[in-house]
DNA sequence: TAGATTTGTGTAATCGATTACATTAATTTA
DNA sequence: TAAATTAATGTAATCGATTACACAAATCTA
């Protein structure tokens, strides 16, 4: 019923002390061959599993790792997510999900919570970098915790990161846009207290002065990651005195719903209008108008992230160490800006 | 630097013992008014956090479900975990993810290391019906630890069980059809050695028999869940004597690489051939062409399956209980079965 | 005012492992 | 063959909490 058999269950049949059992299933070669052989036989026997907890207390190494992500139910978090797993799961590591979405106040407590379980790192994506988080993170730090951020990170001493080149991404796009031959390109922006809304903007701003193109601030507009937000984004636009012929939207979501009102407008997509998102989530590639994206790599991105932390437990006590991996986005050119004269 | 205060460095600063301090902080009526507050008043001072694995530890109690499921980086699976995470969190429960990539090793392995971590429940999608898991899942049942069956099941007395009615789902896509005027439904099944799939291809011929319908075994094909599959299906339908008008698809992915390769065949879609999906998939409602499709009502499962384990806990100890949910799927019509003229 | 209660704390065992430090028995050395 | 090694195992502390039991001081009872 029960089935708890421990160390000390074992020890009591065999008349022996439960060091010697302890000793025997971690091969310490002071054990003689023959008692090791019958405490693993006998183990085996009873069906001995030792317990984690109790091991985590001795050690203070819980095996457990948490991850806190705005949310999971997203192509881009599930992936990072399963790329955290894959690399962890093979070297004993549990992983502990957090969802924040996107709550200041969950965050943090989440960052508490896994504290207090006595996780042995924390993988994190940060909502908001604006908000002074110095003195959670401080709290991870001083503990000695691997602390790791991806995709959406902060600049702090001490925390290593994994993300993209959001930079690059938004001057691709847009260089891209303009070899298309659009003329007036409109950003779509995300929340601009997350660095990376504000480095795909300015890879935007930087492609345009690059090109000869002058930079209207009429053009971005911030949204929401839902596609309700693309399609007030295209009224808004289409409005102006000189509306534009080509739109960078930083989330796929907006774009759809961009593209879903140009088209109500009759609009042309690409001839008449292009249209790129961004994350590459798997309806671009499936619609039939397909949507231009840029891959953010996010399994290669969580498994990074997974990387670094193994490389941070193997080497604390040393140096600390603090990466920066930056990885470079691809751009999937797609059917709603690829035009044909061009291609 | 260590920063690791523990009870003990309370008592010693207060010059009192732990046990005072552990009662103090756990609101103990026998502690005096004003030690208790002393006792909280220096804990925060010097950012006491109890220890969860000591807790743990003696309480037999981790606070920490497993979460089993092939994957996370799908729609389906990342919302249920969602939905449970949203349950369990607020309890003071953390949420362990394993995936299995369906693979039976790595299910069984997941099983063990959770059991070994002791965690106090485990939620599951298992894989595959057929094969035999008794051992396993006994193992779980004699530690007493909760186990609770979500979407993919398996029968097994004292396993509480979270599904929806596939065979209902199956019935309401083929009777749709039916009533869409189509002659001829084919049915693209998945691994038949999982009861939903047995069940959606079950509710499938049920209902073409209630209407009067015969049922021609050629018309089922059974695929993965992938685009291509879908495409290789209509393929080898089209070359048939009587190839179909309809087709009711166990999967998204798997309708969708059919409606594309019908297109390309130049065959129209609603009006000579229908195409319905299931799992309702984002890009089922964003293609242009949406996708007719079931709700299985992912969030709601995560969230129920978490409810069922926290009775389960609840009552542990009393009666065991063994409940059964079933949700009801909501079939969603669009574009790609609804025929004008019926509407 | 002696005995019974109540109040507030301390002592020590416990959860299940690991491990530094004995300790005993067996073997080697000189 | 006595002393020195070595081999194999036992004893007890430890990780950080909780809690049954013990106990002294304060208060109540008759």
């Amino acid at each position: 019923m029960g089935e708890k058999v421990t160390i000390y269950d074992i020890a009591k049949k065999l008349n022996i002390t439960a060091a010697t059992v302890s000793r025997a299933l971690n091969n310490n070669p002071k054990i003689k061959a023959s008692t090791r052989e019958l405490v693993i036989e006998t183990a085996a026997k009873m069906n001995y599993k030792p317990n984690k907890l109790a091991l985590a207390l001795k050690s203070g190494k819980s095996n457990n790792v948490g991850v806190i992500v705005p949310r999971i139910d997203s192509n881009f978090f599930g992936s990072t997510i399963r790329g955290i797993e894959e690399v962890l799961y093979p070297h004993g590591y549990h992983v502990i999900i957090c969802q924040t979405h996107e709550e200041e106040k969950l965050e943090i407590e989440n960052i508490n919570t896994l504290l207090n379980a006595q996780v042995d790192g924390i993988l994190m994506s940060i909502s908001n970098a604006e908000i002074d988080k110095d003195h959670i993170i401080n709290r991870v730090l001083k503990k000695n915790v691997p602390l790791i951020f991806f995709d959406r990170k902060k600049n702090i001493d001490g925390v290593s990161t994994v993300t993209i080149n959001d930079f690059e991404a938004g001057y691709k796009v847009t260089k891209h846009l303009i070899d298309q031959g659009c003329k007036r390109i409109a950003h779509l922006s995300g929340d601009k207290s997350m660095e990376i809304y504000k480095d795909r903007c300015l890879g935007y701003k930087q492609a345009l002065l690059d090109n000869g193109f002058e930079f209207d601030k009429n053009y971005i507009i911030q949204t929401k990651s839902k596609v309700e937000e693309g399609r007030k984004a295209v009224k808004k636009l289409l409005k102006m005195k000189n509306p534009p012929d080509a739109i960078f939207s930083a989330s796929d979501f907006v774009a759809l719903g961009a593209i879903q009102e140009l088209k109500s407008k009759g609009i042309k997509i690409p001839e008449e209008f292009c249209v790129a998102g961004f994350s590459n989530e798997p309806f671009t590639r499936f619609m039939e108008l397909s949507i231009t994206s840029v891959d953010q790599f996010p399994l290669e991105m969580g498994k990074m992230a997974a990387k670094v932390f193994l490389e941070q437990v193997k080497d604390s006590g040393k140096v600390k160490i603090e990466k920066k991996v930056v990885l470079t986005p691809k751009l999937h050119i797609r059917k709603s800006t690829l035009r044909k004269n061009n291609a």
